[in-house]
DNA sequence: GCGAACGTTGCGACAAGCGCAACTTTCGCA
DNA sequence: TGCGAAAGTTGCGCTTGTCGCAACGTTCGC
């Protein structure tokens, strides 16, 4: 669905996958947390051992381990993303971009990763006009694919549609929520889930492996919505552990021990790929390089 | 007509394209020493210029100079170029790459450049069998182009024929020679010409610049016979430098001094892009890195 | 004032690289 | 011992980036 990327920024994108494999040893883990295709990581590391004329990696049937050549390549690989950091990170002129960026967040991420992300930008760039759209993370793609928007901060899904990209920012658990001063529903439910995106996705798939699916009391719309409706003794919540720190009810709001855990919750920035060469988008993007 | 190259290799083509440029400042002239149109050039350019946010160069009428920007993106180019090379020159094991290599070469590559870019190639990959073939640079190319030769080491034209990359190794002048102990025919002929290639376009190159025609008495085939020629008072020969220097019957020829001398002589490598990611066409590709 | 030189841009074509989905192999569990 | 799940690879169609060619606008020299 991707087409080929360019030059600078894009090369960087199989150094990185190399290196996050290389830490994980898993294609799986690293295609997942990389927001790329399995197909797309195999071909990448082909790709790379072709080119460089030798294996970077043994693929056991107990795993992948990292060959000697591959250690070598890996301090390449760093030491080059250091350089490229270093040069973009001497920051030269603060007012030589103008313009307009539309950000769409979700409320959660305005919250919380959003300061971090844009205080940097601003100050970098203070002649751009930012606008600041929110909503719930299933329409920013949808957005972003509008072209209503720039740049989508929100929970990133592990495969994204079409032309987009992402960059994995921060991961935050989902945690199971009840009220605080109320009779405990318990893990077995009711319970109180978004209507739908990525954490309803992750919520299902726990209570399938769980193999015991309880009732669903309420379907609400929006993170805020929800702890409300739990607070209230609805029943048994599922939120990224990020929205309850940041909620105005967490006073009142127990958090349930899972066992197992649900999956944890990337969030993250998302653009069109073929923004990456506008200059606004890539000065964002390329603030995020060391996250 | 080519398309998009690959990653690690490829980036690389772009920093070398700036970096002549930074150096040339005169974008026909690095169009032509690197190989590339001047519309790719001024792309590549471009899109650097996209992705950093920054003008690289400044165009005025009277020329091109390097923006502030451009200075510190050159710095890190250099770095960036360094560091690569600093990894490719870590030869690793050293007979891990096998198979076979056709290198085609002109008599005159074979004497002059051939030895000093295949013994290192031969030094870090004993076991790949060489195989070496000659004739005409016309024929290099071709041969390329069919499939019948990996590389070629030969004079190369500033505009490469389709898939094909070059790299230029080396530069040698023109020279303009007579048979020492006869009569000098003098530069205004008659003239010993090669009945094709590059030399030939270059030498109708200069004797339309100079606007006196002057007859051409012999049209030999290969530069060892238009010296014989030469040598036996024809008249006036165009050569390579390099093919006069290392020919056998050198004693027997002088050079004439002329104004203006005609153009320089570009001799390198040359490969078709697709098989830049063969492993065996890569190392040697790569040892040319620094030339 | 006309022509050459220089850099840029419209255009058609080619092929690199992506995701989807099917496949192979291996491991876990009954 | 056999079936199902998981992990990595590969065939395929499609999108899209980039190339060269050729035409264009501008500037300089004669």
């Amino acid at each position: 669905m991707k087409g080929p990327g360019h030059r600078v920024l894009d090369d960087q994108r199989g150094l990185r996958l190399f290196l996050h494999l290389a830490q994980s040893l898993n294609f799986g883990r690293t295609s997942l947390d990389c927001h790329v295709s399995p197909a797309t990581l195999t071909r990448t590391v082909q790709r790379l051992e072709t080119e460089l004329g030798h294996r970077l990696f043994d693929r056991g049937p107990r795993g992948v381990s990292l060959t000697a050549e591959g250690r070598r390549f890996r301090e390449y690989a760093v030491q080059a993303l250091e350089l490229w950091q270093a040069y973009r990170d001497e920051r030269p002129d603060p007012a030589d971009l103008t313009g307009r960026l539309t950000v769409f967040a979700t409320v959660t991420a305005c919250q919380t990763l959003l300061p971090d992300l844009l205080a940097p930008f601003r100050t970098a760039h203070p002649q751009v006009r930012l606008d600041l759209r929110t909503g719930d993370a299933a329409a920013a793609l949808a957005r972003l694919d509008e072209g209503e928007a720039d740049v989508a901060v929100a929970g990133i899904p592990a495969r994204l549609p079409g032309p987009l990209v992402g960059r994995t920012l921060t991961v935050t658990d989902l945690v199971l929520v009840t009220a605080r001063d109320r009779p405990d529903p318990g893990l077995d439910g009711p319970f109180v889930l978004p209507q739908r995106g990525l954490v309803r996705e992750a919520a299902d798939r726990w209570l399938r492996a769980r193999g015991r699916p309880g009732a669903v009391a309420c379907e609400p719309d929006g993170h805020e919505a929800l702890l409300a409706l739990v607070a209230l003794g609805c029943g048994t919540g599922v939120v990224p552990r990020l929205v309850l720190e940041h909620s105005a009810v967490r006073d009142r709001i127990a958090v349930l021990p899972a066992d197992p855990a649900p999956e944890p919750f990337p969030i993250g920035l998302c653009v069109r790929r073929s923004d990456l060469r506008r200059p606004l988008v890539a000065a964002l993007w390329s603030l995020t390089a060391h996250w």
